[in-house]
DNA sequence: CTGTATCCTTAGGGATACTG
DNA sequence: CAGTATCCCTAAGGATACAG
């Protein structure tokens, strides 16, 4: 079944982002990652959405070939296994902050955390070069 | 077919996002309508992506019922419907242009207009104000 | 032009049992 | 712990045809 990605539905730039994007798990697994720093396939299984593991497995291979995470058994404990993001998973972060900051501002159940929203306008930037040093720094020091 | 909006996965704003927005269809509506400045039926149609008319309708209409369009008749031409975005639709821009930016870099293939990518990264905000500021003045002189 | 209505197919996904 | 393997089912989606 190695089914080659021929599954582009046009030439452009969001439909591209959105061939690899737009489904219901994958921004999920993607929020797991860079704002709840879960690593595991067991932590990714905990979430509150009850992903299930065929699915879930599925949503990791296709992020792996897209390149935007990796796979490797933690050094500290061979039975691990860690997914990582790439520096092109990196570059997704400011995606993934704007949909809290929309999420945040239109949710009117759902609190959510002020003062990260408040950051997140004035200084945008500087919170995403915060989020993903502390991601890498997470990811090397092992 | 009353169905309530009971398909909440959790309590999270990046969840409320998607389960607005996190399907195959409904963003790149969203992409026509800010980018591509289209507001009819026919319009969404003809968007190289080539969606089904009862997709494109169910998609409407879902982005209706989250008031992030209005649908109205044209005044100047009665026969012709006008969808346009609200303010809860215009706060969107920002996770379109995001997703813009990412696509354009990584999909090699595409050639991404590269002034608009400069732009975006040396003047984000001059770029969401104007985008703004024009789809609004497009829709209200009539 | 802006949709409905239908039919039909497939992919996506839930549940669960099982394995190295 | 990190998955595979199944089964089964529903929703999502394509392809028309047709209507106001």
């Amino acid at each position: 079944m190695t089914t080659p990605c021929n599954k582009r539905r046009s030439s452009c730039p969001i439909s591209f982002s959105l061939d690899v994007l737009g489904d219901k798990w994958t921004l999920l697994v993607m929020r797991d990652l860079i704002f709840m720093r879960k690593r595991r396939f067991g932590d990714f299984l905990n979430s509150a959405e009850k992903i299930a593991t065929n699915i879930l497995t599925q949503r990791l291979r296709n992020l792996e070939h897209a390149e935007i995470v990796t796979r490797r058994t933690d050094p500290e404990n061979a039975r691990q296994v860690l997914y990582e993001l790439t520096a092109k998973g990196l570059d997704l972060i400011p995606v993934l902050l704007d949909l809290i900051i929309w999420g945040a501002r239109y949710d009117l159940e759902t609190g959510a955390p002020q003062e990260f929203l408040t950051r997140a306008q004035t200084d945008r930037k500087g919170l995403i070069e915060e989020l993903r040093n502390s991601i890498l720094e997470q990811s090397s020091n092992e």
